[in-house]
DNA sequence: AATGAATGAGGATTCATTCAT
DNA sequence: GATGAATGAATCCTCATTCAT
């Protein structure tokens, strides 16, 4: 059992790389097990099929990030201060490295036809709202809902429009962007 | 010659609607050619290969997204008339049509690794991009730039928000939303 | 019909150069008549068939060889030198030029199966023998026929060995062969 | 490895016969395969591509025309005992069975643009080329390699002939032609 | 549990050939 | 006569998946 964690974990690990190598989850799955350094029997004897393995793929990196979420919270009371914590885990280098922007474009297109998909995309929406709402009621009352909103589409979509800009190299202003739009809604409260 | 361009214009809308039928760029050549109405082997005589074919529905979609936005701009010199109008095309019903979802995800896919999709993809941004950012001027001066920037990230995560979640079937939402970030970043121009 | 034969000899030529540039039959008949400066359907239109359309080619070569010993052997009356105008001639550049080597290997291949290709392929073995004949009987008398069939194959067989031997750039020392091979068999008639 | 043993062997077999049977390399892995009674993809498994698939052959044969030369020198002493077996062994009914005319003809086709179908050509000739200098030098002294030359060219010629002429069917001729011109030879170093 | 040999359906692409103009 | 657009059968090769060991 302990050595069939690990060869999950590894298998895992394997499909962000090969996936973030080709951009595409057109890589074969006998690539995938190659580079965990197994046969590409145990992938199938694991996860069934290969949208199983992309799926448990994609179920560890919300994990990660959850877990990424929660670890940059601690200790962190003021809502201003969580909000920003939260919002900038969005943009920290893990969720740019190896295959992850690979891996959430693909898995974009999977959830337009793959009900497991749709699921997971959902309850990582519906976390990030609730996380965003529970420290922006204190700030805007009723108007955190749709701030919530709105902060958490900008942050879609200024990740995708990093992702794919090669030139940049920095995350740096695509979260300045994001900071600077939770102080205008804020400050918009009070006008 | 006139010929051709028909069946070119037959064969991108059948891959629009093939891609959109299946959410994914793994639809034959032989599936869309058929949906055209054609033999496979002309879809190859007219664009070389298969990604030379999605690419140029690509072309044809932002070209198609193009001249909506022209047209719906027409006559309006008022600048926020003009800014709601920009952004309320993007929500229209032709972007949610068809494939035209699939093929902007699979897009989104491809410009990892295509640099023809790359410089497609940064051509939309930019366009996009001028077009908020000539009616902000007028309203917010220097501040301009970052507001469009953070107005173009929103619409695009809310889009992907909105398109791949099945329940809604109004994007009237995600439009008042992107409408009250408008309002909202106007109104902190004064505070 | 003037027109015509000059658009078959182009097609033919187009053939040879197609074929000598790939070393295959695995031309496909659109470069060839894209060659020849016409379209690929009047190819057919002439020729039938791609399988005829190389038969003719092959006749062309065989026609032009013919006349090439012809030229060769005016004015020559002594069998010597006609047995040695002869046999160089079946080393003479033409025959390595452009595809004529591509040519012939292609067309033994398809002499197995092909019996109009079996049938120009012996004529040209006929041909071949007979005119060694010719001048070898003053020489030699009924040992004429042995020495014209040693001498035809040492022929080709050197020809294929040289033609198939890159390092190769001057056919002296397979003519120089074949000329000592002559020698050889007139000079063993006297033992 | 026993099992890849058996069918790679399995498949270099049926591509003799496939070959042997169309007469050209335009035969299908699918039929060669079918005939091996595997499935194509095995085919592409254990050797790349056809090209490779038709290398091993050619490899294959080669090998085992080499194995017979040596079969049929065991206990031969005498030079010109030696040479006959040599020569004859290129008669023999096994080069003519099956494929093995097909083969060669495709060989040396390929030969043309594959590096090293011309290097396993080269190798092939070198070979012959000192197995008969060998046997020719005690008798022939400095003019062995000339002889053997013409005695190369010779088999090569007249294997050709003689395989594509179907009215053949006994090779006797052929190797009669190639002793009588290592007689020749011989008797003519006497003069 | 693990392997990796083997399968075979499927897909991109090619090309000889046709035919309307 | 000439064109070249169009066809569609054919082919090489890939790869998810299975299964005997």
């Amino acid at each position: 059992m302990k050595a069939e964690q690990k060869r999950r974990q590894e298998l895992i690990a394997a499909t962000i790389r090969e996936i973030g190598a080709e951009g595409t989850l057109n890589v074969t799955v006998s690539q995938i097990a190659k580079r965990a350094g197994v046969s590409p029997g145990l992938a199938f004897h694991y996860f069934g099929d290969k949208e199983q393995l992309f799926l448990a793929t994609m179920r560890s990196i919300l994990r990660t990030y959850g877990a990424l979420i929660r670890a940059n919270l601690v200790g962190k009371t003021e809502p201003v201060e969580r909000l920003t914590a939260i919002l900038e885990t969005n943009f920290s280098p893990s969720q740019f490295e190896d295959g992850a922007v690979a891996a959430w474009l693909n898995f974009y297109v999977l959830a337009q036809t793959s009900p497991e998909a749709q699921r997971l995309l959902a309850l990582y929406h519906r976390r990030f709202h609730s996380n965003l709402v529970y420290s922006l009621r204190p700030l805007a009352g009723d108007a955190a809902h749709g701030i919530a909103e709105r902060l958490g589409g900008l942050v879609d979509g200024l990740y995708l429009r990093f992702a794919l800009n090669r030139s940049h190299v920095d995350p740096g202003p695509a979260v300045a962007q994001v900071l600077k739009a939770l102080e205008v809604e804020l400050s918009a409260l009070d006008g």
